[in-house]
DNA sequence: TATACACTGTCGCATATACGACATTGTAAG
DNA sequence: CTTACAATGTCGTATATGCGACAGTGTATA
């Protein structure tokens, strides 16, 4: 457990908790190890409790009327997700996955209840972090609204940077790992469409396609050339 | 103010607060008109307030980047937003126009400040309204994604008949005012196919189109019709 | 090294949908 | 009643995108 204190603790949520409070959700918290493709939850479940990324990654998942996949978001280290059931007692609003072999901090519910009354000063952390919720959802559904799906992949692409590369210095390279599979089914399209979008954006010199990989050179020029018209 | 109490009230979310509570908050409201056509606030603008809507309509718009607006809600009496900028005190993430003449009930960020620290009770109710935002928007995401116009179609008017009438007995015949190019910039398509799209459930026997109003005989149908496949 | 497999690059066709154009119909105001 | 205007109904055309197909390429494993 101790040794991801510090990777929990790099959320920009988390880590504005002050020491004590850290500590009194550390004391509660215990671990969980997942295989590759393990179900974490499902959509339509009770929530068990709320969870912090330790290592690896989980892919949030929706599956479509039609059966489709539509990837949500991919949670790496350092990510904390569950609270809605926490709150509101409904169930699970997606399913979740990992997508390699990965370990989950974990918070019963009850656990979270109860340190919930006994430190009432975590409520407006928690508003916080649900308002994080909402804009986040908000910007997805602008994103996914009336732009091109080139405007779609590049706003997709500059979300993944941040995400990730949470502490890295301003419009340095940075090389996301997903197939273009995966960024289809984040924009709902299709590998061939993307892939062919892909080409058009290296051939503007703005990245670089590898196997798994994309290579963005200067975030900001990508940034800055499609964020407008 | 005394007569929207009721209206106010009327609200689930609102409804649910115990007694004192609702009249915490009414001693702290104040009255606004608004003309047609008037904006309450702008994206990125600071939010000033928490709202109710007492009487009117008012419409959360958001201008994509290709200047086209694309209908977020519609918000009929009774109910209550503005809340994520008071918690994270950042930018308001929609703009938002009166449709109608409109009255609303708003709580000072002040007041609404000085409030959550005298009844810090209100935090699980705050809370709860947080995570049907969430809730909420993530719907939307899953009803604008991956889903052919028709069922994105079916699914908002499902949506708008449960957010109007909303102590309707189950199943009665229902009718929404809004033109066909509305909801056409809700789901981010054209006036003409939206046409089109109603016209084919007319036929069905689904609904029945009319000048700036949809009748849904039998919304129970409806939804059972398109739900699945 | 050999083999299997996942990912990528690219073609062509089918289809959904946006959009301009124009006639028709409902509604409000003088 | 008349006029203006807003909303609807319906064409045809252009375009974006999904999707099957298949070859090429990188990566892991025996």
């Amino acid at each position: 457990m101790e040794k991801f204190k510090p990777v929990l603790a790099s959320s920009t949520w988390f880590g504005a908790l002050p020491p004590y409070l850290q500590e009194a959700m550390f004391d509660r918290m215990r671990l969980k190890h997942l295989k590759a493709g393990q179900q974490l939850h499902a959509k339509g479940e009770d929530g068990v409790g709320f969870y912090g990324v330790c290592e690896g990654r989980l892919r949030v998942v929706t599956v479509g009327v039609d059966g489709r996949e539509m990837l949500f978001a991919l949670l790496g280290p350092g990510t904390w997700f569950g609270e809605i059931s926490m709150f509101d007692d409904l169930p699970r609003t997606h399913d979740n996955f990992c997508e390699t072999n990965s370990t989950v901090a974990i918070i019963q519910k009850n656990a979270f209840k109860t340190l919930l009354v006994q430190y009432p000063e975590l409520y407006p952390h928690f508003t916080r972090l649900l308002c994080t919720r909402v804009r986040s959802a908000f910007q997805f559904i602008d994103s996914s609204a009336g732009l091109s799906l080139k405007h779609q992949l590049v706003k997709r692409l500059l979300m993944l940077t941040t995400s990730y590369g949470q502490h890295l210095p301003k419009n340095n390279p940075i090389t996301l790992t997903l197939s273009q599979e995966s960024l289809a089914q984040m924009i709902n399209s299709s590998r061939q469409t993307v892939n062919q979008l892909l080409g058009e954006l290296e051939s503007e010199g703005l990245l670089k396609r590898h196997y798994g990989k994309i290579t963005i050179p200067e975030p900001d020029t990508l940034f800055s050339r499609y964020q407008f018209i």
